[in-house]
DNA sequence: AGCACGCCGACT
DNA sequence: GTCGGCGTGCTC
């Protein structure tokens, strides 16, 4: 007799175990690791789907009590046992159910079911049900959960099912009992998908500089000697590094191994799809987040079935299941977007390497500006680092200028845009050349901060910025600390104190008004939200149908326009005085990109960053183009503070709508933390960020440890009382190691 | 999550 | 007594 160890497709902590099943005779066969099933489960025998995590010939369990699998779902592609240990891997790593590393790993969703989604109709009119609910009120016990549902029906005679169960609080009895009666009915619709559309392929050859070559050459010397490890490309904007990978991977494809290349969404430009189709034509593959589940789907089945071996896409790319996966590589790694922003909180990085390591494929990772993290492994040997000094076609760096706020204000100038770039506008005018004016809006400009000193209030415990709440209270993420706000700067004594208001639209307006001649465009949130938005405004400015660029992030993410000779970046404080402890390494790579804009044609360029902390290392360094300098101070900062990587950091969140319940919660996780002895410096609890959303209040606990482990063991004795705990239920909590705050 | 069992207060 | 609300426990 053959038995299967499934995972049910449910995801509860309780239920997040393996649960074993009989294997019938006739569908030993098609049973095997990976594969989708359908199995009978819990009293009434529901048909639950699972997955097949493990076959034995011997039972672990009362050999009475077992069940047989009911039939295979067919549609389902069956995946490695590699994702099944890295999905294992991913829940203990980050924390999360069996159920829902799965769900990420595994590319399930076929055609029906999965698609499916449930509403609730009022099947009676809106009258009746006025009086089916004066009826129910009437009765003296009657229940608060049907009261609830029909008065919400009332409104709106059709409601999702997911609203009614999670955010009404409706039990799936109520709904049962009150469909029983002919009051409402519960409807089934489809979502339905859409094919991919198709492209066109073409071949180009490339010929590498000497860098580039000893680069490639590095990297398959290891893989022709059978080392697979993790390699850190450290290459200038304009280094090239796309051709580099490029090389490597024709490498790996000729020995018959598939590649994975990871790209930030933001990245995905239609250009960069180009390259590589170019280059390896019908073999490659795209994802992207505008896939539906089902597009997505079928590009899977295409890797497993072998007609592509390139699969380019963001995060969720690195579980494409390739039969013998060779090469993954990460570009730009220093990207936030490889963080998973839901559970399991995983790290693309740190899970491609895993991926890698169990595949015997190595791991290459490029980027202009690395991240700390990153370049900290470099150094101490665990990643090879591998630098790219030189722009590929010897173009030379932009000019950096420096522009000091507090003294503009001194002298009398107000406007947002300084002297000196206020000249280089008129000049590049003249000249008949391009500027790209970037507004750095990352982060919510909660800081106070000085515009006579530039002194900016912090936290005195954790060295970021505190955030201003609208109640006149400054708070700080991490451990709650909590002060009023100063009417006067506490440095200086000057009351030109406040948060920084700055936005695209009114320096649109600035620059329409200063420099009437000039053609503006503006790109951000507002003007991208059509189709295309994004695209047609860089096309229009490529073709020179602009002479000035404004915008966010977005301006300043890899597009190269030959005639931009001037880059002007307003405000460089913002991202600058982010409270998190990515703040400086944030502004280091966006000032960086931003002055890696200029000058990329044959005309020399400039920058210029106007800030009212002129002599804040990120900046000086981001000025100068000098990683170096800036890793140096950086990793300082992190070591004194015990921010990542010096060492790690747990995040615990505990939600809860009643505010006694997360309090006390919180509390007694503190207590866990504690009683686990682990020499951990433990921060708060406080309240989150945004500490009531939705109705529901939200607590933090900040752990922070050198050892990894040490906080997994945390994570796990938590997860333990949590699933013994009574007293808490209407809380949930969640964890995120190595916390990327993006809000 | 979703289903049954069983305890308890209210009503014929 | 017994109907039906809701809390508790279990699911191979």
């Amino acid at each position: 007799m053959i038995y299967a160890d499934i995972i049910i497709d449910i995801s509860h902590e309780k239920l997040d175990k393996t649960f074993q099943y009989i294997v019938p005779a006739h569908l030993k066969d098609v049973v095997h690791i990976g594969s989708q099933v359908v199995i009978p489960f819990g009293k009434g025998d529901r048909a639950i789907t699972g997955y097949v995590v493990d076959i034995t010939d011997t039972p672990s369990f009362d050999v009475t009590k077992l069940k047989a699998i009911a039939r295979v779902v067919t549609e389902s592609i069956p995946i490695e046992s590699q994702l099944i240990t890295l999905a294992g891997w991913m829940k203990r790593h980050y924390g999360s159910t069996m159920n829902q590393a799965l769900r990420t790993v595994i590319p399930i969703k076929k055609k029906e079911a999965a698609r499916e989604k449930k509403k609730i109709r009022l099947l009676i009119s809106r009258e009746q049900a006025q009086i089916e609910l004066n009826e129910l009120c009437a009765r003296k016990n009657h229940s608060v959960g049907k009261e609830r549902l029909l008065r919400e029906l009332i409104d709106n005679e059709v409601l999702e099912w997911d609203l009614v169960t999670k955010n009404l609080q409706i039990s799936s009895a109520v709904i049962r009992d009150l469909e029983a009666k002919a009051i409402i009915a519960l409807d089934f619709y489809r979502e339905y998908r859409n094919p991919v559309a198709a492209t066109d392929n073409y071949r180009k050859k490339v010929t590498l500089n000497d860098m580039q070559q000893s680069a490639v050459d590095k990297v398959l010397t290891d893989y022709s000697n059978q080392i697979y490890k993790t390699y850190l490309i450290h290459g200038v904007t304009g280094s090239g590094k796309t051709e580099v990978y490029m090389e490597i991977m024709d490498k790996v494809l000729a020995m018959g191994r598939q590649v994975i290349v990871l790209i930030p969404e933001i990245a995905l430009t239609y250009q960069t799809l180009m390259r590589f189709y170019a280059r390896f034509g019908d073999k490659v593959s795209i994802l992207n987040s505008k896939m539906s589940p089902g597009e997505r789907f079928d590009q899977f089945e295409r890797a497993k079935k072998g007609e592509i071996s390139v699969m380019i896409g963001p995060r969720s790319a690195l579980f494409t299941p390739f039969e013998n996966l060779g090469l993954i590589i990460i570009d730009e790694e220093h990207e936030p977007t490889y963080k998973s922003e839901v559970i399991p909180r995983y790290h693309a990085r740190e899970t491609a390497i895993y991926r890698a390591g169990l595949a015997k494929a190595s791991v290459v990772l490029g980027s202009a500006t690395p991240s700390v993290e990153s370049y900290a492994m470099a150094e101490n040997g665990t990643y090879e680092l591998i630098n790219l000094e030189k722009r590929a076609a010897g173009q030379a760096m932009a000019a950096c200028e420096v522009v000091d706020l507090r003294e503009e204000l001194a002298a009398g100038n107000k406007s947002m845009l300084s002297r000196s770039l206020q000249l280089a506008l008129k000049d590049r005018l003249e000249k008949k050349e391009q500027s790209m004016v970037f507004l750095n809006r990352r982060g919510l400009m909660g800081f106070v901060s000085c515009r006579a000193c530039g002194s900016v209030i912090k936290c005195p415990h954790c060295d970021v910025s505190l955030h201003l709440h609208n109640d006149g209270h400054m708070r700080c993420h991490y451990c709650g600390f909590d002060t009023f706000k100063p009417t006067s700067c506490p440095d200086c004594g000057s009351k030109y104190i406040g948060t920084f208001k700055a936005g695209t639209q009114r320096l649109e307006e600035i620059i329409r008004e200063q420099f009437p001649s000039a053609r503006v465009l503006r790109m951000d949130a507002d003007t991208t939200r059509g189709k295309d938005g994004h695209d047609e405004i860089l096309a229009s400015f490529a073709a020179g149908e602009a002479d000035v660029l404004i915008g966010t992030q977005m301006i300043v993410k890899g597009h190269d326009f030959a005639n931009v000779t001037l880059v002007g970046v307003i405000a460089a404080d913002i991202s600058l005085n982010d409270s998190d402890y990515h703040s400086g390494e944030r502004t280091f790579q966006l000032l960086t990109q931003a002055v890696g804009r200029a000058g990329r044609g044959s005309k020399a360029g400039e920058a210029i960053i106007q800030t009212y902390q002129p002599d804040n290392y990120a900046i000086v360094a981001s000025a100068a183009q000098d990683y170096d300098s800036f890793y140096r101070q950086e990793i300082a900062y992190r070591r004194m503070l015990h921010y990542p990587p010096a060492a790690h950091m747990l995040g615990i969140t505990i939600a809860s709508e009643k505010l006694e319940q997360a309090t006390g919660q919180a509390n007694e996780i503190k207590n866990i933390i504690d009683r686990c002895n682990t020499r951990s410096n433990v921060l708060g609890p406080a309240d989150a960020y945004i500490g009531k959303l939705k109705d529901v209040y939200r607590k933090v606990i900040y752990v922070k440890n050198k050892d990894y482990n040490q906080l997994v063991f945390i994570k796990d004795q938590i997860e333990a009382y949590l699933l013994e705990q009574k007293q808490y239920r209407n809380t949930s909590t969640w964890f995120d190691f190595d916390p990327i705050n993006t809000l």
